[in-house]
RNA sequence: GGCCCGGUAGUUCAGUUGGUUUAGAACGCUAGCCUGUCACGCUAGAGGUCGACGGUUCGAGCCCGUUCCGGGUCGCCA
């Protein structure tokens, strides 16, 4: 292999064989970069006419193999960047393999920046680079990790059906037609969910698995299309704190083995909704940025400045002044997320402001703005205002975009939280009930909150894991309970019988002595592309689809012939 | 589906208020020279429907319209 050759094998016959990397021509002999799955290792070429003719046309990503014995670098030819820098292969024998055919679409295992969808098109060239084998062989090891971690901690892993009924909560499914039953339909797994909780009612009391996901939902930079993977965990009789207590470690060990990053706090922080709704404008805070939002809408009721009024104001605290054109920049970023304006304030010398809306402010009021936003001079305070939705959001825009400005982010660290205590319902856009995440959670409070509380003010046992801005994880503690269920589903405008038929299994299942569960799902692609510092999921995935969702390398999806469409009982309308 | 950005050589990009017969650079490619390179070097060469269509103009890579494609983002999505 092309990292073992040492200064040990000196003398030794070897064969190696590998992709051609680089050919360095010096007319009189040529030498050649081999590449393998390991490494690197230089060849060379005797004097030979012959030998240098052949070996300087050989085109570069071919594969050959090479003969030959090892020979110990002079002094001033070590090359110390590479691994077997110190030797080289003198070459008796070259044959090539594989020879390479085709011109390159790009150039193998470069540094340049190359379009994506032709590396994705030509996907099995890109992942000879370095970066991507690399990526591949972290991703195999942080699986084998977690595998050995959760086996260590008693959990038992079981494979669910990929072939499986759809569901009609949450995302698109991707159905597959069925051959034996005309008009009929399985839906590939959006994830394990029922399947999981009915292994609860089987009593396998600790569950996992590696479980690959389906979803027919546009990408992001951070959301694969099509299938991805997660941890998968379910524990019997556990509590929320029980399934912080099993997965945090392993979130931690996971971390602190395959990265040299720090991990800022641990056990992680854990902040409700409603603080991180208010504190950082969304359920995912990327709490590596230092900058917090406060509200101001009581203090503005009674300023004279009109667009204020009557708002929810929410700021944001910045240490320094800053220059005419940063704040264009900045209006003009916030004009681009349909805010009307910025408004902000400079604080003085002498503790006075300066800035557009200064003089909405009455002077015996300032002092007052001062100590509430525990202001000092020279610090610059942003202001937004809006219906309160919409200011908690933009607001939380505001703060990440100044995080990226004023380069506040710590990019040697992994900030971890949890977000606890999300509602159990909410407004859809009719202003009805429904459900704000996953249904089947069990609501605090259990039946009494449900009858007694305002729907909207009643929390879940509903958590996520959040690092640096990225959601890991979503879990919660199941509502196993066939009559607080019912109740929830009717809150959210369900009869019995839509329940019954649209989660028969695990409405029947709970009839027969459920144990109270819970459970949680990192993604896995996700903890890989954080580990990796990679710009998209895709870094971290051997064959990913590309943002529409197709294969350009395999041609998925394609047309299937009339004979397979008539086997599924399906016919293509236009 | 909405919004934003982009599309010029195999690749990554530059291209001035619209103006020089022949649209440039780097890397890659081809050929030649070179015995210690490792981002080898040097010389020469090939390579372009400036995404497509239409318009404005004496003149369009550049301006306008339409459209296709790509990326990001919101919607959507644990």
């Amino acid at each position: 292999m092309c990292d073992e050759i040492t200064l040990k094998d000196v003398g030794e016959k070897v064969r190696i064989a590998g992709f051609v990397e680089t050919i360095r021509d010096l007319g009189g002999l040529v030498f050649l970069d081999i590449r393998d799955m390991y490494g690197i290792t230089q060849v060379v070429t005797s004097a030979d006419t012959e030998d240098v003719d052949f070996a300087s046309h050989i085109p570069i990503e071919s594969t050959v193999t090479v003969y030959g014995t090892v020979r110990k670098r002079s002094e001033d030819t070590v090359n110390p960047k590479l691994k077997t820098g110190l030797v080289e292969i003198f070459i008796e024998d070259i044959q090539v393999l594989g020879k390479r055919t085709e011109s390159l679409p790009f150039e193998v295992n470069s540094d340049q920046d190359v379009r994506e969808d032709l590396r994705l098109q030509y996907r099995f060239l890109d992942l000879r680079s370095t970066k991507l084998k690399n990526n591949l062989v972290l991703r195999a090891k942080v699986l084998q990790y977690l595998r050995s971690q959760m086996i260590e901690k008693g959990f038992l892993e079981v494979q669910t059906p990929i072939l499986t009924s759809s569901s009609p909560e949450g995302a698109r499914d991707y159905l597959v037609p069925s051959r034996l039953h005309v008009g009929k339909f399985y839906a590939l797994p959006q994830a394990p969910q029922q399947f999981k909780q009915l292994l609860m009612v089987s009593g396998i009391d600790k569950y996992f698995q590696i479980a690959p996901c389906f979803r027919d939902e546009d990408a992001r930079a951070d959301r694969a299309p099509g299938e991805f993977y997660q941890l998968d965990v379910e524990m019997s009789y556990a509590t929320q704190e029980d399934v912080f207590q099993a997965i945090e470690p392993v979130m931690y060990n996971t971390f602190k083995t395959f990265s040299n990053k720090k991990i800022a706090k641990y056990p992680f922080p854990r902040i409700s909704y409603e603080d991180a709704m208010l504190k950082y404008g969304t359920d995912k805070p990327d709490l590596r940025n230092p900058l917090e939002i406060i509200d101001l809408s009581a203090f503005f009721k009674k300023c004279t400045f009109k667009p204020f009024i009557d708002r929810t104001v929410r700021a944001i605290k910045v240490k320094g002044n800053f220059s005419k054109g940063f704040h264009e920049k900045l209006l003009e970023y916030a004009m681009s997320i349909g805010m009307g304006g910025l408004g902000y304030l400079e604080v003085q010398d002498n503790l006075s402001f300066k800035g557009p809306i200064d003089k909405f402010i009455p002077e015996d009021l300032k002092k007052e703005l001062i100590k509430l936003a525990e202001l000092e001079k020279d610090d610059t305070i942003f202001f937004i205002a809006d219906s309160k939705k919409r200011a908690t959001e933009l607001a939380g825009q505001i703060r990440t975009e100044l995080g990226k400005r004023l380069n506040l982010i710590d990019r040697d660290v992994f900030q971890f939280c949890w977000i606890i205590d999300f509602p159990m319902f909410e407004l859809d856009e009719h202003g009805k009930i429904a459900f704000s995440h996953n249904p089947f959670s069990m609501p605090q409070g259990g039946i009494e909150a449900l009858q007694t509380k305002d729907p909207l003010d009643i929390l879940a046992y509903q958590y996520d894991i959040i690092c640096n801005g990225i959601e890991l994880s979503s879990g919660a503690v199941r509502n196993h309970n066939i009559d607080i269920m019912l109740k929830a589903f009717s809150m959210a405008g369900y009869t019995e019988e839509e329940v019954k038929t649209k989660f028969g299994a695990l409405f029947t299942a709970f009839q027969f002595g459920a144990p109270p569960h819970a459970g949680i799902a990192p993604g896995i692609d996700r903890m890989l592309m954080l580990l990796t510092e990679s710009e998209t999921i895709r870094e971290v995935i051997a064959f990913p689809l590309n943002s529409k969702a197709q294969d350009l390398m395999m041609g998925a999806p394609s047309n299937v012939t009339r004979a397979q469409l008539r086997d599924v009982h399906i016919e293509i309308l236009k």
